[in-house]
DNA sequence: CCGCAGATTGACT
DNA sequence: GTCAATCTGCGGG
């Protein structure tokens, strides 16, 4: 099964961890940058935390489309963030994308990020961060991940054994459900 | 190194 | 009117 089978068809926690270890690749002014996917949350409709559980509405309504496609999300009125949708349409649910290993690319996207100095562990450590890193906004919600100029790659599935799993970040309402993964050992993740 | 205040817009009550 | 799936800079230890 490819990685958008599993998105479309497995358990919201078993896609969860199968994108660790995948590609995201960003097509920028004829230029390639090049990302692994190191740290992830799931979010579904029926859980308090996400931004499906009231049912569907404008800004949310891409997660209950097809699976493999962006939701893109702005916040604290200045942040976007990057999702892949999951499940049967119809289903609200996506797996927010918090932390990226960059691998292709690294100096744009210290340019994208306004970083004076190259730390590659300060590009795309969090899920603000790799937004603006990659050039990804608003503009991308909805986009079908199978498609230029940004795409989700096979890359290298990842065993069970290099997952850690912990309750996500930042949320204030079912704080202690286990749905965020990282590999382990993995400096580029954004909190340990 | 750690903790916290401030930034700043739009979606939803 | 409230508050958010965050980041950064600054002040203190």
């Amino acid at each position: 099964m490819d990685i958008f089978e599993i998105l479309a068809r497995e358990p919201l926690e078993v896609a969860a961890k199968a994108l660790l270890g995948r590609h995201i690749e960003r097509m920028l002014d004829g230029q390639t940058l090049a990302t692994r996917i190191v740290e992830v949350e799931a979010y579904h409709q029926s859980d308090p935390a996400s931004h499906t559980f009231r049912g569907p509405s404008p800004r949310n309504q891409s997660m209950f489309g097809p699976a493999g496609h962006a939701y893109v999300y702005f916040t604290y009125g200045m942040h976007h963030c990057l999702n892949v949708t999951a499940g049967k349409e119809g289903e609200g649910a996506g797996i927010l994308i918090r932390a990226l290993e960059p691998l292709e690319g690294l100096e744009t996207m210290a340019v994208n990020r306004v970083q004076k100095e190259l730390n590659p562990r300060n590009l795309c450590s969090g899920p603000g961060k790799l937004t603006q890193a990659l050039a990804i906004d608003l503009s991308f919600n909805g986009h079908d991940l199978t498609q230029a100029p940004l795409e989700l790659k096979e890359g290298v599935s990842v065993s069970e054994h290099d997952i850690i799993t912990t309750a996500r970040i930042g949320i204030s309402k079912a704080i202690d459900t286990p749905w965020r993964f990282y590999l382990k050992d993995n400096p580029y993740i954004s909190k340990p």
